[in-house]
DNA sequence: CATGAGCGG
């Protein structure tokens, strides 16, 4: 808030002969972070009032305390604020745009939506775009897809009159013009076995599975059962996923699967609580 | 009796 004072005798003698007002004077207190304005002008009957303004810093206090930090490392000798040599300082708002799906800007028209989701398969992998989850892409062992679309380009390469606005979509693969991700596996000459790092799934040659576990056995109590037979990978306890109940059977992934060959022939019929556990071969999880 | 969970355009 603008507050009228007096003219002050004393101030009056530092104004200008020929009426010009002092300059503002601005001062900013850090702690209060309040920056005060005084200045002079004529007020309505034409006499020199001294105004001065308050105002508080609008940036967040948090802002400010950061401001104290002592700086450390190879800035530990800087002055304080920011090193022009290594920081910029960007006053002006900056806003970024996010374009989650680029083919669908591209194709952005006033089609109806639901037009094209009509002949649109319900899931597509990202990589080969066969009717499968990306993550479950086997595309390295089964280069079916890849085929096809080689397949397909040189049908369009043999025809050369036919629709030329029509983009052939295996060019797109072989020539990376458009700035698509190719994965490895599928960039030129990448047709060839899998990626040394990549195992396809997890190794479940040496998993046997163990059924008729009474409800209260534990994670820790199979560990103790089947530690015996040799180093453990993994335990796992099927367990209802909301009350947490045992289901009354688990996995045991051994390192070597002979110990799990011998975890089968020990424990098999083996009395455990008051069941007579079973332990067998686990097939591989998802055989519906 | 019984073959694990989760992520998701």
């Amino acid at each position: 808030m603008p507050e009228a004072e007096s003219y002050s005798w004393a101030e009056q003698v530092e104004a200008g002969e020929d009426g010009a007002l002092p300059p503002p004077t601005e001062e900013f207190n850090e702690s209060s972070g309040i920056k005060t304005v005084k200045e002079y002008k004529h007020n309505e009957d034409g006499k020199v009032v001294k105004v001065s303004t308050r105002e508080r810093r609008k940036a967040p206090k948090s802002i400010a305390i950061r401001k104290t930090w002592r700086k450390f490392g190879a800035a530990e000798r800087d002055p304080p604020g920011p090193n022009t040599s290594n920081t910029i300082v960007q006053v002006e708002p900056f806003y970024m745009q996010f374009i989650h799906n680029a083919e669908q800007v591209d194709q952005e028209t006033e089609e109806d939506p639901l037009a094209k989701l009509k002949n649109q398969k319900l899931v597509s992998c990202r990589i080969c775009k066969g009717d499968h989850w990306t993550t479950k892409c086997p595309y390295k062992d089964t280069l079916a897809p890849l085929q096809e679309k080689l397949q397909e380009g040189e049908k369009t390469a043999e025809a050369p009159g036919g629709a030329p606005g029509t983009p052939a979509p295996a060019a797109a693969s072989a020539q990376p013009k458009t700035g698509k991700y190719v994965p490895p596996s599928l960039r030129e000459g990448g047709s060839k076995g899998r990626g040394e790092t990549m195992q396809s799934k997890r190794d479940e040659s040496a998993t046997i599975r163990v059924t008729n576990l009474s409800e209260d056995t534990r994670e820790p109590d199979l560990q103790e059962l089947f530690r015996p037979f040799g180093p453990i990978q993994r335990i796992y306890l099927a367990k209802d996923k909301n009350t947490g109940v045992s289901k009354g059977f688990a996995f045991i992934n051994f390192h070597r699967r002979e110990d799990a060959a011998r975890a089968i022939a020990g424990v098999s019929g083996f009395g455990y609580d008051h069941l007579i556990l079973n332990v067998e071969w686990a097939k591989p999880s998802g055989t519906n």
